[in-house]
DNA sequence: ATAATTAATGCAACTAAGTTGCAAGTATAG
DNA sequence: CTATACTTGCAACTTAGTTGCATTAATTAT
């Protein structure tokens, strides 16, 4: 359920959110670290980070699964309410700082919201 | 790329969206229409109903791909900017009237948005 | 420091959503 | 009614993510 042993794994995959703010797709993150380690061991050691509110994770506009460094987040909300942004160009993806208001809506609780913006970023506007 | 015949199949899907305003899944229509229809013809109707700007999709929590009629879309702006809520508890999907205001992004150019609030719906709230 | 405990890992096999190529079927134009 | 070309079914495939189990390794107790 969580991190309990820091081994080189976990090492690893720390030091990937602490030394920068971007969102990773897992499947980058398989890619890159396929020397390193299974596909399994990285799946399951997002999961604990994420369980310890270390990081976030969220759905790409392909399905795909995004995690990012928490700000915010504790371990008991673990989903931020920023919106994030990924470009249909290149594929990256942004968490942005700005803070969108969730609607309340009658008769419905609501727990999390996830926004996606889709578009495309600086580098491929031109 | 666009519904050219008037098949059964074609049909069948057409009355679906015509009838309700709910959202589908694209799993639940192919264990629905398992019998009348093969998962890629749904898959490829759907497809072209998007097109058509008849539909619109997106993606629920867990990835899979739904299906709900457009209000205001036209075949050039495929893309509801209304958010989507889905019940935690029963996975029931919807869309909400409510717009939502995107925030424009310095530097980014946004295309469109997707919004997915999480959380119970009336009947699992209890 | 060493042994015992128990969590973490690798691997292979699996599940499920969605896609593709191709042959066969069928709606529509003429 | 025939020819054309769109549509469908089928089977095989791709890919993300999951699971069970045997093995390895981090931590705790001795």
């Amino acid at each position: 359920m969580k991190i309990v042993r820091k081994t080189k794994s976990v090492e690893i995959l720390n030091d990937v959110f602490k030394s920068s703010s971007n969102a990773f797709s897992v499947v980058d993150l398989i890619d890159r670290f396929k020397e390193d380690m299974n596909k399994t061991t990285i799946y399951r050691i997002l999961d604990k980070l994420e369980q310890d509110g270390v990081v976030h994770s969220f759905l790409g506009i392909d399905g795909l699964k995004w995690y990012a460094k928490c700000h915010d987040c504790s371990s008991h909300s673990h989903f931020d309410t920023h919106p994030h942004f990924q470009c249909q160009k290149c594929g990256k993806l942004d968490c942005l700082s700005t803070n969108i208001t969730i609607p309340s809506i009658p008769n419905r609780e609501i727990d999390f919201a996830q926004v996606l913006l889709v578009g495309k970023c600086d580098k491929c506007i031109a």
